[in-house]
DNA sequence: GCCGTTTTCGGCCCGACTGTTTTCAGTCG
């Protein structure tokens, strides 16, 4: 039995279990079960005593057990029975929960959209105890728009839209510090909305010029300390605004980050010592309530180290905090290892390039565009790699303290060739090989180009391995876990795309190359100096999969990158 | 439903907001 499955089937159904509006504690039993079993990082088969595992007890183990021996869980297929399908899609809808929906069906039958417009209509609706003509109105406005709006934006968007606030948010002279907070401030790949945490003095003013000053498409809220709007463009995202006074911001900050998983995990500790954390302070056993200058100071407080935003997800990072000062830092770069220029399809020449490296403190780096089959991209032939390579030697003779190597990001072509003969990768420096085209093939020719590439003993690298572009498009659907076996045989490096597209490879794939000793090269792939600054979302997805500088290629001094670079020469 | 214990019941993270109420339930993050 796969583990996934049985994951799926406990949260199925505390789904179902909501819109019987069950007991709340009972439901979150189920959906903490199946949380349980995703972070132990055994396989079914590994587990000897399920119930010995927190979270997991005689009800549920029940479910994985009958999962196990019959391949399908008893209790899942009497709810399905129980509630009807039409139910789960509604649950979407603000202000409907399971209570309210269970409601709904069983006083008035209501299991589909179309079924709650019309009860809407004819006023069914407010007769009933708990509801009232504003529910009406609400329903039929949040119908109007159902499943229009898009439940997650991808970070590439979203990104947008925060430097735009960011920049409004700085012309508001009554806001004394803000920060954007939630699941962006993590680096998650994809939110639900963005949160910002507003420090003022005079809310109501604050409120005032959010209000007038942001494209706004709708108001939710609008509170003394709550602003949540939808703001327009090219989709729309709903973002939340928390007003708080200066001195409550690091908790304010700090909770409204969360992950919500992290935050039950520290006020269980709070708790534990006797005392409770909310977004206001930490009231202390005495009922004194505690605030603080900076998340540093409020973890301080708890005697822990400051534990930063990218890894607060699970809980369980309380019992990783050894690992902490090892990860992987913006400050801890000194190289990136994938860039383009004007001699491809850059926008800034060589010369622009390294200074901007230099610029940025980095010791070294690596000019590699693209090859001569990547057309569109005006490709280097081997006659225009071997000038360019003049170039960067001419750099490096004005620039002594900093090293340009000559490199190529060499296509791997449709028939699983390379774009270079070995005599061409041989007299340069670095030689990332990736795929661009053909994405649809058999995922066992993507496999023989991948192959090809990372034993050909003058290739150093593979960027992007998946191809995926976050939230638009799969990639080209490669054997990860192979590729990564083959990168420790070979001694290859394997790439995390730091372009907020990408970040290819995803997390789950990191954790496994991490395991296996495979080291990561953090790049940006700027086609442009701002580009850059990808290294530091970059960096901060690493920390996501808690990996270590040490793994990472961008951290080594450039006598270790030589050392590596030279070894099959 | 799970857990822990001053062990077999009582609490489970905490607070704001909304719309319904007239003291609160449901929803949400």
């Amino acid at each position: 039995m796969n583990k996934k499955i049985v994951i799926k089937t406990l949260e199925k159904i505390a789904l179902l279990l909501e819109l019987q509006g069950e007991n709340p504690f009972k439901i979150s039993a189920f959906r903490k079960a199946a949380n349980a079993l995703e972070l132990d990082e055994r396989s079914l088969a590994e587990i000897e005593d399920i119930t010995a595992i927190k979270g997991i007890g005689k009800g549920t183990a029940a479910v994985i057990h009958e999962l196990i021996e019959k391949g399908e869980s008893s209790q899942l297929r009497e709810l399905e029975e129980a509630v009807p399908k039409g139910l789960i899609p509604l649950l979407k809808l603000p202000g409907l929960g399971g209570k309210k929906l269970a409601k709904l069906y069983s006083e008035l039958g209501i299991d589909s959209a179309e079924k709650l417009k019309e009860a809407c209509e004819t006023h069914a609706i407010q007769k009933l105890a708990g509801f009232g003509p504003k529910s009406e109105e609400k329903i039929l406005k949040e119908l109007e728009h159902f499943g229009e709006r898009k439940e997650r934006l991808p970070i590439w968007y979203l990104q947008t839209v925060v430097v735009d606030i960011h920049n409004t948010l700085l012309e508001i002279t009554e806001i004394q510090k803000f920060s954007v907070a939630g699941s962006f401030r993590r680096v998650s790949e994809m939110s639900k909305d963005i949160d910002f945490i507003v420090a003022t003095a005079q809310p109501d003013k604050v409120k005032e010029q959010l209000l007038e000053k942001l494209t706004i498409k709708e108001v939710i809220a609008a509170g003394d300390t709550k602003v949540s709007v939808i703001i327009d463009g090219e989709d729309q995202v709903s973002v939340d605004f928390r007003l708080v006074a200066e001195k409550e911001f690091a908790t304010a900050l700090h909770h409204f980050t969360g992950s919500k998983d992290h935050n039950v995990r520290m006020r269980q500790l709070a708790k534990e010592q006797g005392k409770k954390i909310s977004e206001y302070g930490v009231e202390q056993p005495d009922g004194t309530i505690l605030t603080f200058d900076s998340e540093e100071q409020f973890f301080a407080h708890f005697d822990l180290p400051f534990i930063p935003p990218t890894v607060r997800e699970s809980g369980k990072e309380l019992e990783r905090l050894n690992e902490l000062d090892d990860l992987v830092t913006l400050e801890s770069i000194i190289s990136d290892l994938h860039m383009h220029t004007t001699w491809s399809d850059g926008a800034h020449t060589v010369r622009e390039m390294g200074e901007a490296l230099i610029s940025r403190g980095y010791t070294h780096g690596v000019i590699t565009d693209h090859s001569q089959y990547l057309k569109v991209a005006n490709g280097l032939t081997p006659e225009r790699l071997r000038k360019q390579r003049l170039e960067i030697f001419e750099f490096n003779e004005t620039h002594p303290n900093f090293t340009l190597y000559a490199g190529t990001e060499m296509d791997i072509l449709p028939d699983a060739t390379l774009d270079y003969d070995d005599d061409v990768m041989k007299e340069l420096d670095f030689v990332i090989a990736s795929i661009h085209s053909s994405f649809s093939q058999p995922q066992e020719k993507i496999m023989e180009r991948l192959y090809n590439a990372i034993q050909n003993p003058y290739v150093h690298m593979i960027a992007h391995p998946t191809g995926r572009i976050i939230g638009q498009r799969e990639g080209y659907n490669p054997d990860i876990p192979q590729l990564i076996k083959w990168a420790s045989e070979y001694g290859k490096i394997l790439e995390l795309n730091a372009n907020p597209f990408r970040l290819d490879l995803c997390i789950e794939h990191l954790v496994m190359a991490m395991e296996l000793n495979v080291p990561i090269a953090i790049n940006t792939d700027a086609h442009a100096i701002e580009q850059l600054l990808f290294m530091g979302i970059g960096t901060k997805y690493a920390q996501k999969a808690w990996l270590l500088k040490d793994l990472v290629v961008n951290t080594w001094s450039k006598e270790q990158f030589e050392t590596f670079i030279r070894k099959n020469k």
